[in-house]
DNA sequence: GCATAACGCAACACGGAGTTGCGATGGAAT
DNA sequence: ATTCCATCGCAACTCCGTGTTGCGTTATGC
């Protein structure tokens, strides 16, 4: 993401602390200002540094926001392991929710979905974070598979996504609110569907 | 939408021509350049008028965008009457999805997402947009409930949410792609999902 | 044909993105 | 402790887009 000091065999004890601070105030500036209104001056004003510093080490305004971004979105919502594929799905979707609707979550998704189509770096960061999400999701698919809950053969992307859809499509689309119960219900769709062996092909 | 000839009761001959104009202007520059890239300066340009011709008639970029951007989300998607649920909700998938998948459609969305938080307009046109489809949707589930497809209660904006939500998913959060295969399975899990009773409350 | 609203035009202020050159400073090795 | 060099601070600059203003010029409706 960085670019600058690409060949760095050399002191870099400095370096880390100004490149820690200026991704933190970037974080800082997008849940205040948002993506478009974020400027690189605010940022390096909030993060003690001059503007030549941050340019130094980004090339432009978008590599910043990509890095701050990408540095975000790891280790959120926990992977749960109730015995049961319902109340799983169940806690990962309110635990999805919690994120979407924090600061964090909402500013985040702001910035990924804000110019996903004309930035190619903001397009990867947005389905890497969704594949990388998958990824982790996928053991508590597998493992009711293994238990008989829902048919082998069930493909635990396409539960997760039938999970999560009916989320993205209030927060992204309707902007209807999203909350617990709204949660619960797309757990038990998405368990009925997986369970019915709709999800395996 | 706009707002400086607002008490107007005089010569309006050739401003309707100006402004269309310069709405489609935009909305050409809009598929070409983005949201974030459009400039009024090109688009002045290429309606063949002067900047401030512009900034008479619209009070700033944003609103210029929202105005272009409303006057075509109207007649899109034909409702289909085939004479069973499953076949219209196909119909309507893939109707949904060529028109998502065109220059116009992308440029919509993109725009319509873009700063969708942060400019309580867009968020208007974009739900507004959302329910204005679901509106003329609803027949298709209610004549299916007639015929006695589905059961009693099912509750029509329910079938088309669960119709495009993964559609919606696919497009705005994965990136992966979106054809009529992926427009047919989404049909036939919202015609099961609704044969079954789920979405009744 | 005549009044007037709407347009064209040039010039302007303002702010943010990036860039450049130079001098100051801090961390690491000797 | 001193030296070295990467990194940082700073001021000044170009470029571009937004939005504004004043005035002269057209086109439209009557």
């Amino acid at each position: 993401m960085e670019s600058r000091p690409s060949g760095s065999k050399s002191p870099v004890g400095r370096g880390k602390k100004v490149r820690d601070a200026v991704l933190a105030a970037t974080r800082r500036e997008l849940r205040e200002a948002g993506y478009a209104a974020l400027s690189v001056e605010n940022v390096a004003r909030r993060a003690g540094v001059h503007k030549t510093t941050v340019y130094r080490r980004w090339n432009d305004r978008e590599s910043l926001i990509v890095d701050a971004v990408s540095e975000e979105i790891g280790e959120d919502i926990p992977i749960p392991d109730t015995g049961a594929l319902e109340s799983d799905l169940r806690s990962l979707a309110r635990a999805f929710v919690r994120w979407a609707t924090s600061d964090t979550g909402r500013a985040v998704l702001a910035t990924l979905l804000s110019d996903a189509v004309r930035i190619p770096e903001i397009a990867e960061a947005n389905s890497r974070m969704f594949q990388d999400r998958l990824r982790r999701a996928r053991p508590v698919v597998e493992r009711a598979a293994e238990r008989g809950e829902i048919p082998p053969g069930t493909v635990p992307g396409e539960v997760i996504r039938m999970l999560v859809a009916p989320l993205y499509l209030r927060l992204l689309v309707t902007g209807e609110p999203v909350d617990e119960p709204v949660a619960d219900r797309a757990a038990s769709v998405a368990w009925r569907a997986a369970a019915a062996g709709w999800l395996n092909g």
